[in-house]
DNA sequence: AGGTCAATTGTGAGCGTAAACAATAATCGG
DNA sequence: CCGATTATTGTTTACGCTCACAATTGACCT
């Protein structure tokens, strides 16, 4: 016993601690903790006193042991080096922490079902309580609708028709206004630099464009698909640039924009005068591409907030609404797009 | 008792659900699955089919409980949307996840002092047994070094000069090869971009650009200063393409090169033939800039790798070495840079 | 004043795991 | 074939906390 008060420099304290320090039991300490009622204004100041002057903090294990609730939510990433990516997790982990949750994270090298599945069964193993699927990828999303049966999981980015609860930006109508602006401005058609074939994204914007043309009664142009890189922009756009009759092209994204800009200009195409590009997403460079790029605004760090929002509503008893979230995004416009010049 | 196997259907399965099937005692289960020696083969197996059978997963909260450990790692993160910050943290959870550990990040909105100590306090309170900053931002730095007594933290991104280990790109070296590349084209003198004051990458490129002009014996123009942005480049472009006698620009990073592009190209100024710019990063988008932007590559993920490396190694009870790792950088040369036309 | 009810505090029992310790079975050398 | 090791398995305890319940105190009402 006389070890006491040497333990207490060695060893991290402990409730038990605090209580012995406050002179109350160790119950008294955790309802102060907990924000409990029926505490006396004066114990409870001698509680904080204690747990001030011991540094005390309480062990999260076993707090987690004993309430079965970890506060931690995982986030499974894919590509999360990319703006929207990185953006929504920024996003995801700014509403858990205001919810009180903690943020784990599990990144993607693939997005196979067997990747996702491990992914999100690593964050399971961990204690998590629910988790965030930042993967727009067709197949990553119905892998993750397969497993989905032991916890709470929604997806973000991705207009997925799966049974789970999603949240996404509405690509079809983000489209529509990017084509229909072209129109509006004169272009008699309007060509299309697709996303790479399983992502919902590109599907959704490729139909919104179709869409569009179709109800003006526009000619609709083969696609042109790339891989969303502005290497792939830039190879698209060098096919682009030797084709004769085009006024008008909308990118799937900002990034493959910037490739076709480029290849435009060593063309000899000028934007806008010859060619009008819009693209999508508005990375934060895309104002000061040459030139400014016309695009269509998502709010990456919106999407991630609702996410989260969906899954702690989810987390707090709501049945499973299998919700589906959309926002809505708006087009910018900047320089990169004009009247045609030509007929 | 009756209970019993009714209960197996409504509670997560424990260790000693798996016992009993496997015919054993739990601490066999806790052998198996702690790869202990002196297991019969034929007791493991029968342990494993048991695990298989009821899907037990050990819970996590009571294994760190008891351990001490909770193979959990936090990563404090700065304007975490960027590619730099964002890449570093993919290749840190990467690294991470071979190592056995867990990532849990906390993002900051601003580098006060007390707003890191705040975040590396949260992560603490979660039972993160180290801490990963991502803060090039020197009162960061500094913030961290006063309060990292109680866990071990180390930072990465930044040159820093305090006491705690660091990872960090040699920025001087790479500012360096930036200017002495310009001067080798036969640039009389490089003008500079500078990033934020405050940033320790800022003022390491600065250095490194002043001291190369003036073993030169070249003169030294004023600097420009930045905030990192595009914007910001924009701006500081349109006062640089107003002066008569400048042929070279080093940018202290990619997105203000970006902007300082297409501003010169609003004045008139081509580039290389009249300008030739250098930036610092290279960013994914820099191979697609108008024209392709000479820069110096930083490989962000393999400081991630590097800087977990680094804690993991502290944590394995290697006596904080207060090791300052550098990684050198590479200049990329594209075709934004070219030799002086007029004298 | 006696008693009731609410406020306040304390006690004991796990949560599910790993570590220390104990016990038993198997192996080996002479 | 016997004692000494060693391999293999089991039993007990503790990790630090919250929950359920018990106990005590004080206030308030008739």
């Amino acid at each position: 016993m006389g070890t006491e008060t040497a333990d207490l420099e060695s060893r991290q304290p402990v409730m038990a601690d605090v209580a012995k320090l406050a002179g109350v039991s160790h119950q008294t300490v955790s309802r102060v903790l907990n924000g409990a009622p029926h505490v006396r204004p004066g114990t409870r100041d001698r509680v904080l006193a204690a747990i001030r002057e011991l540094d005390y903090r309480p062990n999260s294990a076993a707090r987690a042991l004993v309430t079965r609730r970890s506060q931690t939510l995982g986030v499974v990433s894919f590509e999360s080096t990319l703006y929207g990516p990185a953006s929504m997790l920024d996003g995801i982990e700014r509403a858990a922490r205001s919810a009180g949750y903690f943020v784990s994270v599990a990144s993607l090298r693939s997005l196979d079902s067997r990747s996702v599945q491990e992914a999100v069964d690593r964050l399971r193993d961990q204690g998590v309580e629910g988790v965030v699927v930042i993967a727009p990828q067709t197949s990553a999303v119905s892998a993750v609708a397969k497993l989905s049966s032991s916890i709470p999981v929604v997806a973000v980015g991705s207009g997925t028709r799966s049974s789970i609860p999603t949240v996404s930006v509405d690509n079809l109508s983000g489209a529509v206004a990017a084509a229909q602006q072209l129109l509006d401005l004169g272009h008699s058609t309007v060509h299309h630099l697709a996303g790479p074939a399983g992502w919902l994204e590109s599907q959704d914007r490729q139909e919104g464009w179709r869409r569009t043309l179709e109800a003006a009664g526009a000619r609709v142009p083969a696609v042109e698909t790339g891989d969303w890189s502005a290497r792939s922009g830039y190879e698209a756009g060098q096919r682009i640039a030797a084709l004769a009759d085009v006024t008008a092209v909308f990118c799937a994204n900002d990034h493959m924009a910037l490739g076709l800009l480029r290849a435009l200009h060593e063309g000899g195409r000028s934007v806008p005068d010859d060619i009008s590009v819009v693209g999508f997403d508005d990375i934060p460079e895309a104002a000061y591409f040459i030139p400014p790029l016309t695009t269509v605004r998502q709010d990456f760090g919106e999407l991630g907030r609702r996410a989260l929002e969906l899954l702690v509503a989810e987390l707090s008893g709501a049945t499973r609404p299998s919700a589906r979230v959309r926002v809505a995004p708006e087009i910018v416009l900047r320089r990169s797009t004009g009247p045609v010049h030509r007929a």
